[in-house]
RNA sequence: GCCGAAGUGGUGGAAUGGCAGACACGCCGGUCUCAAAAACCGGUGUCUUUACGGACAUGUGGGUUCGACUCCCACCUUCGGCACCA
C-alpha cells in the first residue's frame, strides 16, 4: 500500500471538518487554551510566510488538544484595508467582492495545510456585525474623552492620499508604499493612547514570556524620559520660555537658548529687529524640507540668532536666542538650552557660530580645560562654576538643583513620553464609517447606540483621487441631526484598520454575540491567549494597540485582566538563499505547488524540522526531499508491521527504553519553548532503532508499541498521514482524541554507562559500567583499566573527580 | 550613539558548566539489480599517522573553573529597533 498523500489528506480534513473534532465549546469545568495565530489580510493566495506561522499555531493547538486542554484556535480575516481599494480602482469593481473572492481563495488554502481551526467561528473584519463594534468601541472613548478631534499638523502619504498614524511611518516613508511621508495640516481623529502611557511601559515587566527584542522595541518606541521644563524669561518683556532638558545638572552652562524655526515664539522676538527678514526666509527654507532631509545624519546643522535674549533663571545671566533646525517643535517644548561643554552636538553648533561656553562639570579623572576641549565632555563629575551647588556631584545635583528650582518656581520636574497620540482617520473608503455628525446648531454628536453600525454605503466611486470616497455619496453624507432635527452630516472618513485587530482576539470568545463586542463570560473563561504568534514586524503597531484597547476595556470594566497576549512567538522570516521571499525578487515558492508535489504534511515537517521557529528558515528542495523520505519510511513501518499478525514479546528492552526516552525528550521539547526541530530529530532517532529491531524480530509487541507511539508523537506535526496510520494500525476514533503519550521514568533509565575518562582534563579513555555504583567501585574499575593505566604511569593522582552517570577526570 | 538578537563542519542546525557537531541535507562506499532509480546498511570537522593514536577546532583576545559553545570582562562582524530626543 503505497502512501497517498492526496487521497489521505483530502479525507482526514473532510473527516475533522464532519465530526467536528475541532470544535470550541464554552466548557468552565474544563481547563482552557487559547492558541490564536495572528489573522492574515485577505490578499488571495498565502504564502511561506503564512504556511510557517499557521503550521507553528497548529502543532501547538494539537498538542495541547492531546494533552487534554480545550483548546480555543480560530481563524478569521482582517478584511478591511487599501489593497482591496486599490484592486477596485483598478478593476472597477467593488471592494467588497474582491476581498470575498480573496477570503474564498486563502480558505481553501488554509483548509490544504490542514489546520485545526474552528471554523464556526471564523470572523471577518469588513462584515456589519464585526464593524458595528469598532463603532460601538469607539464611541465609548468618545465618551471617556479618548476619541477626540484635533487640526495638527499630521503625516500624510502623498502616494496613497491617506494620513497616516507615527507607528505606520517608517524611516520616514509610508509603511505601505515607502513614499516619502509629508506633514499637512489637517483636522483629524485621535485616540488618546498617551492616557496609557505609564502603564504601558511597565506592564511590558509582566509579559516575561515574550521576546525580548519585542519588548526593547515597545520600550524604545514609548520612550520615557525623565527630566525638567525650565522657564527662561524674555528680555526685556518677561514674557517665558520653557525649555526641557534631561541634564539639569548643566543649567549654569547654559550659555544660548535655541528655538525650533517652527516655534511660535520665534515670529514675535524677531519683530522689528535687524536680522528679521533673514530668520523669516531661514524659517521659510527650513519649512520645505522634508523630515527626512532634515533628519538625516549628513545634513549640517544651520542655524541663526534671533536677536532677542533671554535670562538663565538660576543666575541672571543673560544669553542669546538662537533659530535653529536641528531643534524640533514636536520633541520637549520645541526650545532648548545649550550647553556646549556638555553636549555633543551644542558643542560642534557652538564652535562653528562662535558661541560662548562654560564648563560646570569637572571630570574627576583628568581635568577639563576650556582651551583644549575639542568634543563635548559628556560624562559625571563634579559640579563647577555652578552658584552653591559648587562640589557636589552632578548625580546628586541633578536631584538637588530640581528641587531648588521648584520651590523657587523656576522650573518643575516632568517625565516625557516620545509615544504620540493615535490617529486613525483614513481618507479611505474600505474601512469602519466614523460614527459621527457634525451638525450646525448642535456640533459635534456620536451616534446614538441603538443606531449602529453606521453601514459603509454599498455605492460609492473609486477612481483613486480627491479625498474620501464617502464624502462624495451624498445619501451617506446628508444626514438628520438626532437631537434638533435639522440638516446635519457625516464624518467621511473611515477608521484605520488596525482598530479592527486591536480586540478581534476578544471577538474570538463570541463570535455571533449581538448585544456587546463579546460576551464577558465567555472572554473570562478564554482570555487571555495563551499562546500568541505571528511576525516581528507587528512588534509595535498591532500588539501596541491591541494592549492599549485591552487596558481600555478594562477600564471599563469589561475586562479583569491587563495584558491579551500571555507569551508571544515570533517566527523568523522564510528566506531563500538567504533573501526575503518577494515578487519583485522573483523567488517566490508557491505553497500550493509545494503540497501538489509533496502533500501539507510534507510541508509542515520540513518547516518544523529544518529550524527553531523564532529563526530564519532558509527554503531548500532538498530538505522537503528528506521530509518526504522521512514520512515514507514511517509509512511503511507502519504497512508491515501492521500485516504481521500475531505479535509476541520478544525481550527487547532496549527499544522499549528508547521508546520511553523519546517520549520523555519530545513532552520537554513541547513543554520547553516549542522547539520543534530537536522534538522531530528525536522522532527520527526512534524510527531508527525500530527499523533496527525490525530486522531482527518484526513481530515483536515492543516493535508495535514503539510505532504507535511513534505515530502518536509524530500526529500534531504531520497530522493526516498520522491519522491514516493510526487507523492502520487498528484503532477506530481520530488519534488527537487518543491522549499524549505518557512515559515511565524506570524504563527511560539507561542500565550501564559509557564513563568517560579523563587524564588531566583530556579524554583518554571509556568504560562501561553499571548504574548506581559507588564510588569506590568506580575508582578501582577506572585504575583497572588499561589504557588509563598507560597515561597515568607512576604519576601520582593529585585528584579524581567524578561527574556522576558522565566522566571521570583524573588529576596528574 | 542607545537598546535588542545572533556568530558552531561543505549546508540547515544539536549540545541543565561535563564525550562539540545529535538529527537531517550533500558527498563517498556497500547490498539489491542485467542496469538504473527507489530502498536498506556503513563512512564523512580539519591536520597528522600504514595503523593504534595524536594535535587542532564553536567570531577575536583575556578571565573564572579539574573542565567553557555554555559563566564573567573587553573587542570584532552581521541583522533588527530607536535617534539632530535636548
Amino acid at each position: 500500500m503505497k502512501y497517498n498523500f492526496k487521497k489521505i489528506e483530502k479525507k482526514w480534513q473532510d473527516f475533522w471538518q464532519k465530526y467536528k473534532v475541532f470544535q470550541a465549546d464554552f466548557n468552565p469545568s474544563r481547563k482552557k487554551y487559547y492558541c490564536l495565530e495572528m489573522f492574515p489580510y485577505p490578499s488571495g493566495r498565502i504564502h511561506m510566510g503564512h504556511v510557517r506561522n499557521y503550521t507553528i499555531g497548529d502543532v501547538i493547538a494539537r498538542y495541547k488538544c492531546m494533552c487534554g486542554f480545550n483548546v480555543l484556535h480560530p481563524m478569521g480575516f482582517d478584511a478591511f484595508g487599501q489593497p482591496a481599494e486599490n484592486a477596485a480602482i483598478k478593476n472597477k469593481t467593488h471592494p467588497g467582492i474582491w476581498t470575498n473572492k480573496c477570503i474564498e481563495w486563502m480558505k481553501k488554502e488554509l483548509m490544504r495545510m490542514g489546520f485545526s481551526y474552528d471554523w464556526q467561528r471564523e470572523i471577518s473584519t469588513c462584515k456589519d456585525d464585526y464593524y458595528k463594534w469598532n463603532q460601538w468601541i469607539f464611541l465609548k472613548m468618545f465618551e471617556k474623552g479618548l476619541a477626540y478631534k484635533k487640526a495638527s499638523s499630521v503625516n500624510w502619504c502623498p502616494s496613497c492620499e491617506t494620513t497616516l498614524a507615527n507607528e505606520e511611518v517608517v524611516q520616514g516613508g509610508c509603511w505601505r508604499c515607502n513614499t516619502a511621508v509629508v506633514q499637512k495640516e489637517l483636522e483629524q481623529w485621535f485616540l488618546k493612547i498617551t492616557q496609557y502611557s505609564e502603564e504601558l511601559l511597565v506592564d511590558l515587566k509582566e509579559l516575561t514570556q515574550w521576546p525580548p527584542r519585542v519588548i526593547a522595541m515597545q520600550e524604545n518606541w514609548i520612550g520615557r524620559s525623565y527630566g525638567v521644563e525650565i522657564y527662561f524669561r524674555l528680555e526685556p518683556n518677561g514674557k517665558i520660555i520653557s525649555v526641557f532638558t534631561t541634564r539639569v545638572d548643566t543649567i549654569f552652562g547654559a550659555t544660548y537658548i535655541v528655538l525650533a524655526p517652527e516655534h511660535p515664539l520665534v515670529k514675535e522676538i524677531i519683530k522689528n529687529k535687524p536680522q528679521e527678514k533673514q530668520v523669516l526666509a531661514f524659517i521659510e527654507k527650513v519649512s520645505k524640507e522634508t523630515k527626512v532631509v532634515r533628519t538625516s545624519e549628513d545634513v549640517k546643522k544651520e542655524g541663526m540668532f534671533t536677536g532677542a535674549y533671554a535670562i538663565n533663571p538660576v543666575n541672571q545671566e543673560k544669553i542669546p536666542i538662537w533659530v535653529a533646525d536641528y531643534v524640533l517643535m514636536e520633541y520637549g517644548t520645541g526650545a532648548i538650552m545649550a550647553v556646549p561643554t556638555h553636549d555633543q552636538r551644542d558643542f560642534l553648533f557652538a564652535k562653528e557660530h562662535n558661541l560662548a561656553m562654560r564648563i560646570v562639570i569637572q571630570n574627576k579623572e583628568s581635568s577639563l580645560e576650556l582651551s583644549k576641549m575639542d568634543q563635548a565632555y559628556e560624562g559625571d563629575g563634579i559640579q563647577v562654576n555652578s552658584g552653591q551647588f559648587d562640589g557636589i556631584s552632578n548625580t546628586e545635583a541633578k536631584e538637588k538643583i530640581a528641587a531648588w528650582m521648584e520651590e523657587k518656581q523656576i522650573g518643575r520636574k516632568v517625565t516625557h513620553w516620545r509615544l504620540r497620540d493615535w490617529l486613525i482617520s483614513r481618507q479611505k473608503y474600505w474601512g469602519t464609517p466614523i460614527p459621527i455628525i457634525y451638525c450646525d446648531k448642535c456640533g459635534i454628536l456620536a451616534m446614538p447606540y441603538d443606531e449602529l453600525p453606521v453601514k459603509l454605503p454599498k455605492k460609492a466611486e473609486f477612481t483613486g483621487e480627491g479625498g474620501s470616497p464617502l464624502s462624495k455619496v451624498k445619501s451617506f453624507v446628508q444626514v438628520k441631526c438626532h437631537k434638533c432635527k435639522g440638516r446635519a452630516r457625516r464624518d467621511t472618513d473611515t477608521m484605520a484598520t488596525f482598530i479592527d485587530s486591536s480586540w478581534y482576539f476578544l471577538r474570538f470568545c463570541s463570535p455571533k454575540f449581538k448585544d456587546a463586542p463579546f460576551d464577558k463570560q465567555e472572554v473570562k473563561y478564554w482570555m487571555p491567549v495563551d499562546q500568541y504568534i505571528g511576525g516581528i514586524e507587528h512588534a509595535i503597531l498591532h500588539l501596541l494597540y491591541s494592549r492599549f484597547f485591552t487596558k481600555f476595556l478594562r477600564d471599563l470594566g469589561m475586562l479583569s485582566f491587563n495584558e491579551p497576549f500571555q507569551k508571544l512567538l515570533t517566527q523568523g522570516m522564510v528566506l531563500k538563499e538567504g533573501e526575503v521571499m518577494s515578487k519583485s525578487k522573483g523567488n517566490i515558492v508557491d505553497p500550493d505547488e509545494i503540497i501538489k508535489k509533496y502533500g501539507a504534511d510534507t510541508l509542515r515537517l520540513f518547516i518544523l524540522f529544518a529550524a527553531p521557529p523564532e529563526a530564519e528558515l532558509d527554503w531548500n528542495e532538498r530538505g522537503m526531499e528528506g521530509a518526504w523520505r522521512f514520512l515514507t519510511r514511517v509509512w511503511r513501518m507502519v504497512i508491515e508491521v501492521k500485516n504481521c499478525k500475531n505479535t509476541t514479546s520478544a525481550g527487547m528492552d532496549s527499544l522499549t527504553k528508547k521508546m520511553h526516552q523519546t517520549i520523555k525528550k519530545v513532552s520537554s521539547d513541547m513543554e520547553g519553548g516549542f522547539k520543534f526541530n530537536t522534538a522531530i530529530s528525536s522522532i527520527m532517532e526512534l524510527v531508527n532503532e525500530i527499523y533496527q529491531a525490525k530486522e531482527r524480530n518484526l513481530g515483536a509487541k515492543e516493535i508495535k508499541e514503539a510505532i504507535e507511539t511513534t505515530v502518536k508523537l509524530l500526529a500534531a506535526f504531520t497530522p493526516h498521514i498520522s491519522e491514516e496510520m493510526w487507523l492502520v494500525l487498528g484503532h477506530k476514533d481520530s488519534i488527537f482524541k487518543s491522549g499524549w503519550p505518557s512515559y515511565n521514568e524506570e524504563f527511560a533509565k539507561e542500565k550501564t554507562i559509557d564513563l568517560v575518562i579523563q587524564v588531566n582534563s583530556r579524554n583518554r579513555s571509556r568504560i562501561e559500567i553499571p548504574v548506581g555504583i559507588s564510588e569506590e567501585e568506580i575508582h578501582k574499575l577506572v585504575l583497572n583499566d588499561e589504557r588509563t593505566k598507560q597515561w597515568i604511569k607512576d604519576s601520582p593522582v593529585k585528584k579524581f573527580i567524578i561527574v556522576p552517570n558522565k566522566l571521570v577526570n583524573i588529576l596528574i
